[in-house]
DNA sequence: TCGACTTTAATGTATAGACATAATCAGGTC
DNA sequence: GACCTGATTATGTCTATACATTAAAGTCGA
């Protein structure tokens, strides 16, 4: 922004991204030795040094020793999508919530439940229903599975006034998830979501695992027309 | 990796890193100030800095003046899904990939183009639709505008041979995109995908930017039925 | 011509010191 | 109490220098 106040390191690395992105130095182009900026901006090898390597980090160019430094050409895509629980995604819609518990059973593991959590034969699970309000009106259908073995104290918890995904999120630590997103018709939860039947959902599937252990499963299923999932992404670095 | 051979910043990094994922350092907490490590490892306050200013790249700690450096909140989930272009898409789940441009044109943007691509009034651009197959049934209709003003190099390229994603992405740098992921209907795409109108369909968008420049849009359309984005992801501070 | 060796040039890591910046803290004033 | 003020101090930036590492490029001999 201000060119200034800004750091010297900043600088650099703002001018040489803008001669990559504008296509001045295409892919492949070996831009100036590092020797060649300090002439230039009159200025610290360590400077140009410290310049280049955040650009080396997002990934905009390679650096190779006694070669020097190149364009790199954009390699694959990979998104980093922000998934938040569902009170304050619909919070930060600027609407009302409201959550109502539908069902909520304690069982063991059905040859079903087992293959939605990779569960071992008679585990025991909570499995809830639940629904989540905007404005008074069907924001998201919630169909979830919370294992015993990994959560204990779910067994004391009667989630009638509190959502689960934010009491699991808060209490248990987690170490990888698996995310599923795909298109669906309404079907069976269309009567929850006061839609038609045929009528496209957004159905997101999360597996949440500590370790090797399965913590909780989670089908929600948002109205097509009423939800978007935004991600925002940059090219990785590998 | 090889303790004895990595960098000391990366050691001091790694070995910060790992008492932060194990909990032993919780979030909130204040790690050490850089002199105490400069003491504890015997190296310069550089060499300290470095690793503490990677960590805070990466969002695992906040520096603050004066105050020192504390480990970061998980802020959120954030998932990092994987987007590969179609063709490697089908091929990857060994089906036999076939591409077909269904029209190509050249305008002036539209007002409609302008909200699409965040575009000037009066640039022009490459306006794309087409399908991709797998195993000879439809896999995805995709609509795409690609701006000339940041790939000049479109104008002369038919795109009748091959998906006009790959291309771009090994010519053209980029530095962000925006995903939107939704639920929609077939509608008007019922008849190239083959579908009923009123059959789900998984819509992909996405905008692609080199610096603030925007670069091309794209809407992917799976049927469904067929498709699934799959993501994994870890807890992530930022 | 081909391989093995040496030179050389560019990046990588690290040091010790300097000054800048900004946020906290302790006083003092109204 | 609420509001300034200045001292303190951890981080932020930068320099000048040194040596390590590595891979390209050159050299030489079979």
């Amino acid at each position: 922004m201000n060119e200034r106040t800004a750091p010297l390191h900043e600088r650099i690395r703002a001018e040489v991204e803008t001669r990559i992105l504008s296509g001045e130095w295409a892919p492949g182009h070996r831009i100036p030795f590092e020797h060649e900026f300090t002439a230039q901006y009159a200025c610290s090898r360590m400077t140009v040094s410290k310049a280049l390597s955040e650009l080396a980090d997002a990934g905009l160019i390679e650096r190779r020793r006694k070669a020097g430094s190149f364009v790199r050409r954009p390699q694959g895509q990979s998104a980093v999508i922000e998934i938040h629980d569902v009170a304050s995604e619909v919070e930060s819609l600027g609407r009302a919530y409201r959550y109502t518990l539908l069902s909520r059973r304690r069982r063991r593991a059905t040859a079903q439940d087992r293959e939605r959590l990779t569960l071992a034969p008679g585990a025991t699970l909570i499995a809830l229903r639940c629904r989540h309000d905007a404005d008074g009106r069907p924001f998201c259908l919630e169909d979830r599975l919370i294992s015993l073995d990994a959560a204990l104290d779910a067994a004391s918890e009667s989630f009638a006034a509190d959502p689960p995904g934010a009491w699991l999120l808060a209490r248990i630590p987690w170490t990888s998830a698996e995310h599923r997103i795909r298109a669906e018709s309404a079907g069976a939860a269309a009567a929850a979501l006061g839609l038609g039947p045929a009528a496209p959902c957004l159905v997101v599937e999360r597996r949440t695992f500590a370790g090797e252990t399965p913590v909780t499963q989670v089908i929600l299923t948002y109205p097509g027309a009423a939800h978007e999932l935004i991600a925002r992404f940059s090219p990785r670095r590998d």
